[in-house]
DNA sequence: CCACCGATTGCT
DNA sequence: GCAATCGGTGGT
């Protein structure tokens, strides 16, 4: 596994949320628990952005749920979803423009039999094939809303970047607004995606 | 203060 | 196809 690959510097983040959503496939997504390490590679992103983004949480400005959105790049957005998820967001953009991208996907790498104990029994490629399902894994809660990805212990780390021959765009997934907009990258024949993925680029 | 609704998931 | 489940948001 590449957690050895050096971890994302807050430079890396402070990029337009569509530019960082497809570079942060082949990524490294790691946390250390007290009772363990658990990491996955992230295979699968949306790109959510402000004013011009009608998706977006953002949309109409600044609130106390979005706030970390309109912070400094490499932070965690961290949502309450449907009642029941909490969905992980790693903001983009600096100071003062609002930007993040969901991290939708992850093939699992460590820690396995932890995200298991969280309670999901499925297939290992699925344990991590969808928002809701990477925030309960990791047991992550509004408390996690605001870490930054570039110290502490939830990081990312470099791993390996994909080829634009394997990355697929389409739209994003569950929303009712700017459903047109090629926001969701994925990696073509990863076998832990969330649903269905488009053909390369 | 109240009513509506959603960047989801899993079961029928 | 749809219920579960509840805080955020915006309007009254």
């Amino acid at each position: 596994m590449n957690l050895t690959t050096p971890r994302l510097r807050r430079s890396f983040f402070a990029r337009d949320p569509v530019i960082l959503a497809r570079d942060l496939l082949g990524r490294i997504l790691f946390y250390r628990t007290t009772d363990g390490l658990l990491a996955g590679r992230i295979v699968e992103t949306e790109a959510y952005t402000g004013a011009a983004d009608p998706a977006s949480h953002a949309f109409r400005g600044r609130t106390a749920r979005n706030t970390v959105m309109f912070g400094p790049a490499g932070y965690a957005y961290v949502y309450f979803s449907y009642g029941m998820h909490y969905c992980l967001n790693v903001t983009a953009e600096r100071r003062g423009t609002a930007g993040a991208v969901l991290l939708r996907a992850l093939e699992p790498l460590a820690g396995i039999d932890l995200m298991r104990a969280q309670g999901d029994h499925g297939p290992e490629p699925k344990l991590l094939s969808g928002p809701g399902k990477i925030g309960r894994a990791f047991g992550l809660g509004l408390r996690d809303n605001g870490r930054d990805f570039t110290r502490g212990p939830l990081g990312i780390s470099a791993g390996t970047a994909i080829p634009d021959g394997q990355v697929a765009v389409s739209r994003r997934v569950g929303i009712s607004r700017a459903v047109d907009f090629p926001y969701r990258f994925a990696v073509v024949g990863s076998r832990s995606v969330s649903g269905s993925v488009p053909s390369a680029r």
